[in-house]
DNA sequence: TTGTAGGCGTTATCAC
DNA sequence: GTGATAACGCCTACAA
C-alpha cells in the first residue's frame, strides 16, 4: 500500500529516525545519507501521513469555516479571500454551508469544535451550541454575535445604513422603505435598520421596515417582494439589505411597470465585486470584504498563538454611486 | 487539557476498552457501566480525537475540492451542492481555490493526494502533476480532462453550443461572434466552440471565436471586451461562454450605445440560479449543476468503495429563453 | 552523525 | 461483560 517512513528507511538502509530527520530537515546529516534517503523517497513516491503527524503534533493545520452558503456572492467572495489568507499561513480550510439546516450547523460545530480543526471562523448564528463547548478552540465571528468571548469582525453597518438612507433622502424622496431580515436574529445587519430608522426619524419621516427571511428561495423571495409592492403602492424608494435581493426587486419593478430610477429609487447593500460588475447601475454600500477576511484570519491566528486581540473590529464602508439612487 | 478516552475510563472506573465500546456502541455492555461511562463523558465534556481515529481507521472522512474560485457563481453553486451531497454521506470538505496561482494548485494536489483526504473532486487543469501521483486516491473531475483513469462529469457542451448558435441563427442574424477561453486548454468548454463552428459552417456562415482568459480581473475583461467591439464593429450577435461575462458585455454594449436586443443579440452560458434571477432577460444555456454535483459525489463514493463506474458522464443542457436573443 | 524506545489517542483482537 | 495489549505512522528525548 502507501509507503511509510519505515519503508523509506529500509530502502535507504538507515533507521526511521534518520529518515524522519531528512524529511524534516532536522539535526546533522551526512551528505551521503541525505542523498540515499531522498532517493528512496523519490523511488517510493513517499508522502508523510497527515493523520499521524496531526496526532503527534496535536494540531491539524485546518481551519473550519461555517457560513450560510458559498453560492451567495457575499459569502462566496468572503470565503474565497479567507481561504486565500489562510493558505498564505499554511492552513487548509474545511467548509460547512449551513443554510436551511440548523441541525447541520450544530452538527458541524460540534464536530469541528471537537478538535478536527485548529480554529474556526463562523458567519452563522450558532444557536443551540452551549458556550462551554467553545472553550477549547479559538473562534472568530464575522458579522455575527456568538458570545462575549469571541471576537467579532464586521463592517460599519450603522454607518452603512446612514449612508444609504441619507442618499435617498438627499434625492428628494420621503416614502422610503427598508428591507431586512427578522429582527429576532441578533445580527449586526440589524444595525442598518436602526440607522435607517434613526435617520428617518431625524427628518420627521416615518420608517417602514419590511421583514424577509434571507434563506428563502428565489421564487419565494419574488413572491414576498411582490407583496411588498402591494403593501406600499406609493413608495418612492427602497433601501434593500443586499444586492441580490435588490436585483430581484429591479426585475419585479420592471414587471410592474415601475421605472427605476424615474419612478422608484433603489439602494442595495454589500457591493461585491461580482454584483458591482453585473449590475453597475445599482447604487450600493460596499463592504470591505477582502479586508474583513484579512483581519479575521489575522485575529484567529493570533488567538491560536495565544496572543491577545481586541474583541471587536469595525471596518469602514463606502457608498457606490450608481444610477438607481437619483432621478 | 482536552480529555481523552483514558480520562473518561478512569472517572467511570472502567478500562479504555469499555469506554471505547460505549463510545461506539459495540459489543455487550451492562446498563450500569453504560450509564457510568456516559456520565463521565458528560461531566468531562469528552470529544474523541479525530486524528487518532483517522490514523487507526486509515480514512479521514474528508474530500478535497479543487476549483478555480468559489466567488464565481458557477463554481459557488457547484461547490455548494457538492458540499451538501458529501455531507449527506458523512464526508466533510476541504476546499482549495486555485485561480491565478498554478503553484497553489499543484501544492494543494500534492498535499491532498498524500492522504489528507479520502478522495478528490477537481475542476481545474492540474498541470504539472505526474500521473502516478493520482494512483493512490480516488479522483473525479468535473468539466476537465485530467487523465484517462479519472472519470469525468460534464454537461453536454457540444449540444449547448449547438443550441446557442442555432438560436441566434434562427433569430435571423448572420454575423455571430463566439467568445471562449484559450483553445490550448483542453477543456470541455472547447466543445462549445467546436459546435459553434460546425453550425456556422453548416449554414455557410463564417465563425469567429474571440479568445479571452477566464482568470482575468473584471477590469481587464472589460478592456478585452471593448477590444472585441472594436474588432467586430458590425457584429450582430454574441454567443458568450459564461453569463457573468455576458453581463459585462451588456454593460459595455450599453456604454457604446448598442441596444440589446434591437441592435445586438446575446446568448450566455451556465444558467446559474443566481444569474438567472439577477439578469432574467439574458438568454442562456442552463447546465444541470445540482445534478452534476450529485453524480460526481455518487461516482466518487463508488470509487472509494471500490465499485466500478463509467468513465464519462454527459448530462443534458437546456436553453433558457430570455429577451436578449430575438428582436 | 545515527539508532533505540516510547508516546500521541483510538480501536480491534483475544483472552478472561 | 470486561480488560490487557498491540497497532495505526510519525516524531523526539536520550543513548551510543
Amino acid at each position: 500500500m502507501k509507503p511509510k517512513l519505515e519503508d523509506v528507511a529500509k530502502l535507504a538502509g538507515v533507521s526511521k529516525t534518520t529518515a524522519s530527520r531528512v524529511l524534516n530537515n532536522r539535526g546533522y546529516l551526512s551528505d551521503e545519507t541525505l542523498k540515499k534517503v531522498h532517493d528512496a523517497m523519490e523511488t517510493l513516491n513517499y508522502q508523510p501521513n497527515a493523520a499521524a503527524r496531526q496526532l503527534f503534533k496535536r494540531k491539524t493545520g485546518l481551519i473550519g469555516l461555517i457560513f450560510p452558503t458559498v453560492s451567495n456572492p457575499f459569502f462566496g467572495e468572503l470565503v474565497n479571500y479567507l481561504e486565500y489568507e489562510l493558505y498564505q499561513r499554511d492552513f487548509k480550510v474545511i467548509i460547512g454551508n449551513s443554510l436551511h439546516d440548523i441541525n447541520k450547523e450544530t452538527d458541524y460545530l460540534n464536530q469541528l469544535l471537537a478538535g478536527q480543526v485548529d480554529g474556526l471562523i463562523v458567519g452563522t448564528h450558532n444557536q443551540g451550541i452551549e458556550e462551554y463547548k467553545y472553550s477549547h478552540l479559538p473562534v472568530v465571528a464575522i458579522d455575527r454575535v456568538v458570545n462575549s468571548d469571541i471576537p467579532i469582525i464586521e463592517s460599519d453597518n450603522y454607518k452603512g445604513g446612514v449612508l444609504a438612507t441619507q442618499r435617498l433622502i438627499n434625492a428628494g424622496v420621503t416614502r422610503i422603505i427598508h428591507t431586512n431580515g427578522p429582527s429576532a436574529l441578533e445580527t449586526p445587519t440589524q444595525r442598518r435598520r436602526e440607522a435607517y430608522e434613526a435617520v428617518m426619524n431625524e427628518y420627521g419621516l416615518e420608517p417602514h421596515t419590511f421583514t424577509i427571511d434571507f434563506s428563502l428561495s428565489f421564487a419565494e423571495k419574488k413572491q414576498r417582494y411582490n407583496e411588498l409592492f402591494s403593501i406600499y403602492p406609493d413608495m418612492e424608494a427602497l433601501f434593500v439589505s443586499n444586492d441580490v435581493d435588490a436585483s430581484i426587486i429591479m426585475t419585479i419593478a420592471n414587471e410592474r411597470g415601475r421605472k427605476i430610477p424615474e419612478d422608484l429609487l433603489l439602494v442595495g447593500y454589500d457591493g461585491t465585486d461580482l454584483m458591482r460588475n453585473v449590475i453597475p447601475e445599482l447604487t450600493t454600500i460596499i463592504q470591505p470584504i477582502e479586508n474583513m477576511a484579512k483581519i479575521a484570519v489575522d485575529v484567529l491566528v493570533k488567538r491560536i498563538e495565544g496572543i491577545k486581540t481586541e474583541s471587536e473590529y469595525i471596518l469602514p464602508v463606502n457608498l457606490w454611486e450608481g444610477k438607481t439612487s437619483s432621478r
